[in-house]
DNA sequence: TATTGTTATACTCTATAACTATA
DNA sequence: TATAGTTATAGAGTATAACAATA
């Protein structure tokens, strides 16, 4: 079960690696997209990340153009992270060659069977989060 | 998709720690015990880990006194792993453990779900194996 | 006093090369 | 010459502590 999740995840690793994406970068790049002006704090936990170790994920998007680090408004401590329009193109590319990649791996599986694959995975995921903290994920 | 994982893969982490085994040593110790004898070479390609990389592995084990390095009877390059009766006792504790483990995170779905789930993961995992490399996992 | 982003650091995992003793 | 186990080492990924600026 875990080997099975191991296959997968390299081989979408491979999938993201010509576009310059690697699998935390391209999660943190959707993120962004999906939530402009997220700031890192925020960002880290949604990637149940360290704040200090997002700092070389935000380094690596925005040097390669992707997103900026937009002061925010209120808070002069905090930055408010937006993806360019060149990170929103990119991101667009990353995603379609995911969801092709995703097809291609759940091919083997019929419609009904994909289904209650997905639906499985995630009250899996729900229930065990919510018994572990309070918190649930906000993003 | 890749985030239930984590969590699941952290929560048996978890459950194994109380015995004194990480992730991989209780698939080591597993494998051992099913199959006496095994070579470190053999061990290590079933884990898919590098030979030099198993050495701390059966080192912890063997530190435990769970498992034996035997000369192998007709090769003195090789050892023959075994699993002592202590490992044994062990091994089952932590499997029941395991299982009962798996047992608490698949209560969330219903039985039908369940199989479905158990079958989608195997199925998929066999058709990107078979896809990438010509062999086949003889474990 | 607490929080945001940051740096430095340590610890684990993993991958590669080289060594030894055998084959 | 090739193989089994081993060592050393370098690279990722991750976790913790401390700091400056700001709240």
């Amino acid at each position: 079960m875990k080997r099975s999740f191991n296959v997968v995840q390299a081989d979408l690793a491979r999938t993201l690696e010509p576009f310059g994406l690697r699998m935390i970068t391209f999660t943190a790049l959707i993120l962004i997209v999906d939530n402009p002006d997220l700031s890192q704090t925020q960002l880290a936990s949604a990637l149940t990340v360290e704040r200090s170790n997002l700092v070389t994920i935000v380094d690596d998007l925005e040097g390669k153009g992707w997103i900026v680090r937009n002061p925010a408004p209120n808070d002069r401590r905090s930055h408010a992270l937006r993806a360019t329009r060149e990170g929103h193109r990119m991101c667009e590319r990353a995603v379609k060659a995911a969801r092709e990649h995703e097809e291609r791996l759940l091919a083997a599986l019929g419609k009904a069977e994909r289904e209650t694959f997905i639906a499985a995975l995630q009250t899996i995921e729900r229930a065990k989060r919510e018994e572990q903290d309070g918190t649930d994920g906000k993003l």
